[in-house]
DNA sequence: GTCTATACGCGGATAGAC
DNA sequence: GTCTATCCGCGTATAGAC
């Protein structure tokens, strides 16, 4: 009678099916009635394995987090390590734009969130930068990567020229953004990653010789 | 019988109700109940004003993104323009984060955030950037605005010494920051929002000549 | 223009049987 | 560990009186 079969819950399972829906429908969809349709079980069974809803969503951003490589940080020069966890940092957060504002609000007690402030601070301060300076770069790259993962800009203009036509005149070929939105995206991104690490490595030159 | 009194309701008033109960409690806390309740009368008087809970969002968003000053923009030199833009965008979101999300879906159809986009974007292409360039710029600086508004950096590690002490060295003193959250936030998107503008004047030097 | 009354479904969570 | 039954509140929206 040693337990005759598999549970048909476990977290992971739970964590999965919740990233999902999520991801589907966005976080407002994930109720737990609707995760336990989806897991082939009834709502009151999650209590088993989470003590609140909550638990859930936490456990849903820190498996989200704990996908972001780390490895450049410190082994890079801080430039070129900054530039390609930003990228990682920005690939994860895309995959699961719905969970970016909830993740935006910071590490809370996430452990893979938390490995990774850790990381990011501790590489920029053993590179030489004062610590005020490191967590102000951590901060500033947090809001570049959040919100560059929120939503699409180039999707936020409707395919519809005759709304801009006449009231705005610069915007005459913004209907034309929707359908290229990823190239949009991207290149503004790397745009602005560049433009801030340049602007970074040259505060940085002039703190080093001290 | 040429209406006895004031209405009791007017779309401004319930706009301003709304933005107060999202400040106070959050998006989801906007529900046409307490909506109602808060203006002293009963829910379904709303729909007289406005045809869906939806619509009413959208004035909210409008409403806020109206005060953005852009009067800078075509009248100073480009870099100093940006900058003055992004601290008023920025000061704008910051007054009202729980909307931040829902506004970094884009100005869609909303007037204010369309002669947000058409101004900045005309300003960089009369200033000489090429469209392209123009347009990354422009998703580039709401990125990082959206995304330092959408929450702080700084109140998102717990005030708890002991969360980090054994497992992440490098954040021993991070359960400091909650306690200077706007003067750490502050500073990084000053960081930030200098080294960004900087990065592109050194890109805009490159392609002028031409 | 605003009201009351009402319809109907979904939400998180708990108690207690098996 | 999972189930059934259940509590109780909140959500949008409509119908029709005043």
């Amino acid at each position: 009678m040693v337990r005759p079969r598999t549970p048909l819950l476990t977290r992971e399972r739970i964590v999965e099916t919740a990233t999902a829906i999520v991801d589907a429908d966005g976080l407002d969809a994930l109720s737990t009635r609707r995760l336990a349709r989806d897991l082939g079980v009834q709502a009151p069974s999650l209590y088993n394995h989470f003590a609140t809803k909550e638990e859930i969503v936490d456990a849903v951003g820190d498996a989200i987090v704990a996908g972001v490589d780390l490895s450049m940080l410190g082994r890079d020069p801080w430039p070129a390590a900054l530039k390609a966890w930003a990228r990682a940092y920005r690939a994860a957060f895309r995959a699961h734009p719905n969970v970016v504002p909830y993740l935006a609000r910071g590490p809370a007690r996430r452990p893979a969130s938390l490995r990774l402030a850790d990381a990011v601070y501790g590489a920029l301060v053993d590179a030489g930068w004062p610590p005020a300076m490191a967590t102000r770069i951590g901060a500033t790259m947090r809001y570049f990567v959040a919100g560059s993962a929120l939503g699409s800009f180039a999707l936020g203009f409707v395919d519809d020229p005759s709304l801009y036509a006449e009231e705005y005149p610069h915007l005459r070929d913004a209907h034309r953004l929707a359908g290229h939105h990823e190239q949009v995206d991207e290149a503004a991104f790397e745009l602005g990653l560049e433009a801030l690490v340049d602007g970074l490595e040259r505060r940085f030159a002039t703190i080093e010789p001290a």
